[in-house]
DNA sequence: CTGAAAGCGCTAACAC
DNA sequence: GTGTTAGCGCTTTCAG
């Protein structure tokens, strides 16, 4: 039974050194004020001591904790924790710590406790990871925020003075439009997102606006809404087939209401991609393997994740600079199609075209 | 421009209130020694003033930070995440604040930088969520941990001295087994996981030992390494069915892996669940949805992300009050079969049996 | 019941 | 170059 002591503090240092404890901050912060032969003397013993010094001490009295928070939803969701994982780098890679919190319902509204807790713990900034959905974003508005702690926004709407990061919605959609109509696909249908989700309705407005900047005419009827998940893919699906007859491919708001068309497709005999094309959105691992192989929109959410995390950090240092506000212009991650069998019509596989 | 002041200070809210700080921290703490008069006072000055006592500078003197740090691996991929999810809500309910690292290779063995980092943050407590992979628990042995902060492992083998919660992967396993043996199923292979994670290992012997309990020989042959994936689970698969041509079903070690199968028997041509029975393992939210819908071990991630939470509250609170080191039971948190069609077979299903 | 003094572990500002 | 003093914001003695 090995026991180590309890960890190092820097008055014990510093009286181990024999020399002051401020001598030993200005070590372990590599100060130049120090002799060679001081500084090298305090390093072996702190070395020796195994010393760690405490960052907790440190943010309090520096008023700086290097610390950000992270407020997040739907962490079982495959998109928010892909984000994460981009905000776990990036903010390792710039020396920062993450306290997270995860909201457990999109719609909440008891914010204020949460800014409390965070702001308590003296972060330096906060990620705020969660997708716009209805009027969740309506205290934005009344709180005075940001006088606390800088706020980089995700997913969600631009607004003037707020930093925001979005993944490109209504881009994607667009791209996922285009490439049904090079292929040949002539009634195209969009199986959206739920609504009332700022992003659900940022990829309805790309294939609207892409059908229309086509020619042609576009009825509401041409469109179905479903929740994000497989089941609400199939329900819409349905729906969608008795609205509009005609049509012969298919924009599906994400890549699990994608499957579930392609289930039924399967049922009803609809041949996917001839009879039907299909693109969705996402890109999760799983779609390159469903059949046929989905046509899809990759959304790089680690991108989007790493990106929060630069502009926070930005945002940060130059208000330690300066007292003004710097405005910060909303940032765009790109989305790129990725072309599989879904979407790939016979006669433009082959020769026989 | 609203301009909030800067959050105020128990010495503010003090002298506002004509009273020490003492007698302030007495009012936040809910210590019974104020008389009501004085505390009706504070309070109001408390909330007039929207004081929030900072987190930070009571960790320091009351050295308890009520903080957890989470050290996870693969947030990209949906268990992981899921746990995490599972460990903010644990963690919410018993007011602790998460500090989360994220592991980029699973067989990291840079830790020591790690604990240093959550050491000097006070943390109370480690999660350690990283899945037991390689050799990556060889520091275990080696460094006298614990005793700087009490450390829950979360998927790993079960060690004495240590606080060990995992899902049943053997457990599952059998039962997957199991249920294709009932379905009449004969020859049943397995497409495993990476046998350098211990949960490829829980899993295969689970399949094996099932096996040989129902008096079937198992053969090497009969099994196929994958690495999670749906296309080492497409590779894997076609090494199988040449290595076992007998065989009629197939434990898959994940439900990716499934979905490669899956689509590969659509390709060559194999009736699912009539020549060939498939069960998955997680019950990932696609599976429902593959085609045919995939059977499969619920893994109820979201459970050992909060039994960790509890696990490590308890022990934080019994080393509060003795000293002694109190054994720990390794935990397991039950899965269960969801039977879906691919391993259905037609005899069962309707009359003609 | 309330307040004064000391301290959690570190750093900023000023002496020497 | 180095040490001293004060203080970050709170809590824990210990008086009274």
């Amino acid at each position: 039974m090995s026991l180590k002591s309890k960890r190092a503090t820097i008055k014990e240092v510093a009286s181990a050194a024999g020399v002051s404890t401020q001598t030993v901050s200005r070590v372990i912060n590599n100060r130049p004020d120090v002799s060679p032969k001081t500084r090298k003397h305090v390093q072996q013993i702190i070395d020796q001591m195994d010393f760690q010094p405490s960052a907790l001490a440190r943010s309090l009295s520096r008023q700086r904790s290097y610390t950000l928070g992270v407020v997040t939803a739907g962490l079982k969701y495959i998109g928010p924790s892909r984000t994460l994982s981009g905000i776990t780098k990036a903010a390792e890679e710039a020396g920062y710590s993450l306290i997270i919190k995860e909201i457990r319902d999109f719609n909440a509204n008891h914010i204020e406790p949460i800014f409390q807790n965070l702001l308590s713990r003296h972060v330096d900034g906060v990620i705020w990871a969660v997708p716009e959905v209805g009027s969740n974003r309506d205290w934005i508005e009344k709180s005075p925020l940001e006088e606390d702690f800088p706020i980089v926004y995700l997913a969600m709407e631009a607004k003037p003075d707020l930093c925001v990061v979005s993944a490109g919605n209504y881009e994607g959609a667009r791209m996922a439009v285009g490439h049904l109509l090079e292929q040949g696909y002539q009634h195209i249908g969009h199986l959206s997102g739920p609504l009332d989700w700022w992003e659900g309705r940022q990829r309805k407005s790309g294939w609207r606006n892409r059908l229309e900047e086509s020619g042609r005419e576009v009825k509401e009827s041409y469109t179905a809404e479903g929740n994000w998940s497989s089941e609400s893919g199939v329900k819409a699906f349905h729906q969608l087939i008795s609205q509009y007859p005609e049509m012969d491919a298919v924009f599906v708001g994400n890549d699990q209401m994608a499957l579930g068309v392609l289930q039924q497709a399967c049922k009803l005999g609809i041949d996917v991609p001839d009879e039907l094309g299909v693109v969705g959105f996402d890109n999760i691992s799983e779609s390159a393997y469903f059949w046929p192989p989905l046509s899809t929109i990759n959304q790089n959410h680690l991108q989007v994740g790493e990106t929060a995390v630069e502009e926070i950090v930005k945002i940060i240092e130059e208000r330690r600079k300066e007292k003004t506000n710097i405005q910060h212009n909303p940032v765009t991650v790109a989305t790129s199609l990725i072309i599989r069998e879904s979407s790939l019509k016979e006669m433009n596989k082959g020769g026989t075209g």
